[in-house]
DNA sequence: CCGCTAGACTTAACGCTGTTAATTTCCTGA
DNA sequence: TCAGGAAATTAACAGCGTTAAGTCTAGCGG
């Protein structure tokens, strides 16, 4: 009988829903100014629902930002892709980086700018999903691994350990991005946005390079 | 009669009380996680005595932050004063930077990685103490600033504006900063943290000079 | 075709939260 | 001594995330 088929995918299919109303929330108005209720009101459904499909709130929120950093790492593996000289390749990926964090600032800021301590959590570590091992975070990270280790081996990379330039470069990406997220424009002069970010990737590469 | 002079004076001993308190409150567990109720609990006063003092919980914490980006400023300044060549300041001022945001990690993540948007106060903008202009956070970056251009002064600075190869420098050691905050050594491979910050400090100078 | 069970869903509630309105307590100046 | 005003409190509101207990119903075995 079909039946529990059937009842598998409606199952699944609210369960989506709920991630879809959930993200739209979540970015339109960020995540601790969303509550439980408002979410079930928006799919039509009590409050208590929402819990018979993800433990707890930020249960929603990680499998919104696990979807969110998959679509990152695949912007910056299509970059690989493209076959780009290995310094230009660094610097298109660090580029890409900034843009998708400004593009996607709630759940940049949620997945970066957010300590664990604070997202409450501490709901005792059973190594599940969580953690950077395996996640997608892992991947963006690994794409920039990977590009480093290129120019190494093209030898315009200094004398440098491979991992920690490549913590460099997320430092000075990372830092930008949230930079831009976190102070607004109007308390704080930035000047041009895209000659700011230019001069970040060209300032962190040519430290980088011998 | 002194008897006014003396009621404001015990007015602003509980004012200073509730503040030291609530900073080491919201050091030890974070702004979220510390009520009203608990801060009132501490100085044995009822929880709306509070509200005679503060306008709400973020004014609080503004207050905090404030004096924690005054001892930065002056930690930043004292560098200044210790009159090192250009170049030299510059790097012992992002060190300092670092230092300090990784001992008051609490306070550095409250000012600097919590986008204005979600810490509620949307209370409209009287532009009071709020904003960049004239703010602790202000005179630190204005030293970065200043350090950058004694560098162009000195002729090793590369063709570059002075106001954006400051933003660059701290767009950097601010990314590192927080990167070391948010994501604990257990969710990711840092490898030794002192020359990490040594290897950034080195690469965005680098990158900076001709 | 009926009764039952498993799953889906809801109602009611707990113990918090930040904050406000109304009230009481206390001190001082006349 | 007493009025006035400042300081502090009590009670309450509206919201939060979450849990326990109860209801409803679709689909199965007999």
């Amino acid at each position: 009988m079909g039946t529990k088929e059937r009842r598998d995918r409606e199952r699944e299919a609210l369960r989506g829903e709920i991630l879809a109303v959930a993200r739209d929330l979540f970015i339109q108005e960020g995540y601790e100014r969303v509550s439980m209720r408002r979410i079930a009101e928006r799919i039509e459904y009590s409050p208590t629902t929402i819990y018979l499909y993800f433990r707890d709130k930020s249960e929603i929120l990680d499998e919104i930002c696990e979807q969110t950093f998959a679509k990152l790492a695949r912007s910056m593996e299509r970059i690989e892709a493209k076959g780009l000289e290995p310094l230009e390749g660094l610097r298109e990926g660090c580029r890409t980086y900034i843009r998708f964090g400004l593009r996607n600032r709630h759940q940049y800021r949620l997945t970066f700018m957010v300590s664990g301590v604070q997202r409450d959590r501490e709901r005792d570590r059973e190594e599940d999903s969580s953690g950077f091992e395996g996640s997608m975070g892992e991947r963006a990270f690994g794409f920039l691994v990977r590009a480093v280790e290129r120019c190494r081996e093209a030898g315009v990379l200094r004398e440098i350990d491979v991992a920690v330039a490549s913590q460099v470069v997320w430092a000075a990406i990372h830092g930008l991005t949230s930079l831009l997220i976190t102070v607004s424009e109007e308390d704080f002069p930035w000047g041009e946005t895209k000659s700011l970010i230019e001069e970040t990737i060209e300032t962190v590469t040519r430290g980088l390079m011998r």
